[in-house]
DNA sequence: TTCACTGCAAACGCTTTGCATATGG
DNA sequence: CCATATGCAAAGCGTTTGCAGTGAA
């Protein structure tokens, strides 16, 4: 719990240094959101985070999240994965190293896994293609052990 | 040219069987669309498929083209790419081995690799999660050489 | 003749934008 | 104060769907 509660004191501190150095405004509203992004695990979507809020009565509306999440992702306190055309996901980044993502096709389920042999790959990219790589997503689709055995 | 044409001859002969076999009609624009995605290198989208098509006077709609690229991804003569919200890119693929994109963020440039080392994460990643992984995705986001030397 | 396929346009789902109102600095 | 943010609803954009007409088998 005081684990938990240092670390929303802490990323408020960061979020709170970003809009300062930025000339944005500290919003009410800004914060709500950092608050329920981080008091909150895993995986979201902008449908999701609208509807636990709401469900709060939190007076939010989706532009509002998706403008707040340009400001997080900006800060790296949050990062966005595109899973396909109308799936999009959101999580929580501050501290968290850098990972990759296995999707079950069935249940949606997002498990993550990092492998060092990854950057291995990309540096032979770079030196193959002669670009310069700044971001990777690598995504595997298939079939979690749960819905392997329902769908026999 | 020679070579070309045997390759159109080859992958019409295949996309008739895979016709016949699943007992769907062999019209006219679904061999009109293979035949422009075979005579045209490279990666391409829906909508410049379509304005290439109808600048020949072809007289075909998005649907057709949608419903014919699923076609032609069934029986692996095209391939898919999601490569952001509202970029998907197709790519002819017969006997093209699997390979995955390095995108320039600048130019949109696409350039394919392949990496055996790629397998054998799926692999590790296949024991320690449980999942059983169908498919991949693996994207490099960066800067091409030539748009390296423009932006500096 | 029949029904799968087609073109067209309207509907979709997520995201962005425009605008009037509210509020942080 | 007033420029930036906000909520709401409308517009955007690639894709999908519904439907009446067409043409492959």
């Amino acid at each position: 719990m005081s684990v938990e509660n240092d670390i929303q004191v802490k990323v408020k501190d960061i979020f709170q240094g970003y809009l300062e150095e930025k000339k944005h405004r500290k919003t009410p509203e800004r914060f709500a959101i950092l608050n329920e992004i981080y008091s909150h695990a895993g995986h979201f979507d902008i449908d999701s985070l609208y509807k636990k809020m709401k469900d709060k009565n939190y007076r939010v509306s989706r532009a509002t999240l998706y403008n707040t999440m340009e400001l997080l992702i900006s800060c790296n306190l949050v990062r966005k994965h595109q899973f396909g055309k109308n799936l999009a996901v959101f999580e929580k980044a501050h501290q968290s190293k850098q990972h990759d993502h296995v999707i079950c096709n069935s249940c949606g389920e997002v498990m993550e896994f990092c492998d060092p042999r990854l950057q291995k790959i990309i540096s032979t990219v770079e030196d193959i293609t002669g670009y310069q790589v700044i971001d990777h997503s690598l995504n595997l689709f298939g079939t979690c052990s749960k819905c392997k055995i329902i769908n026999q």
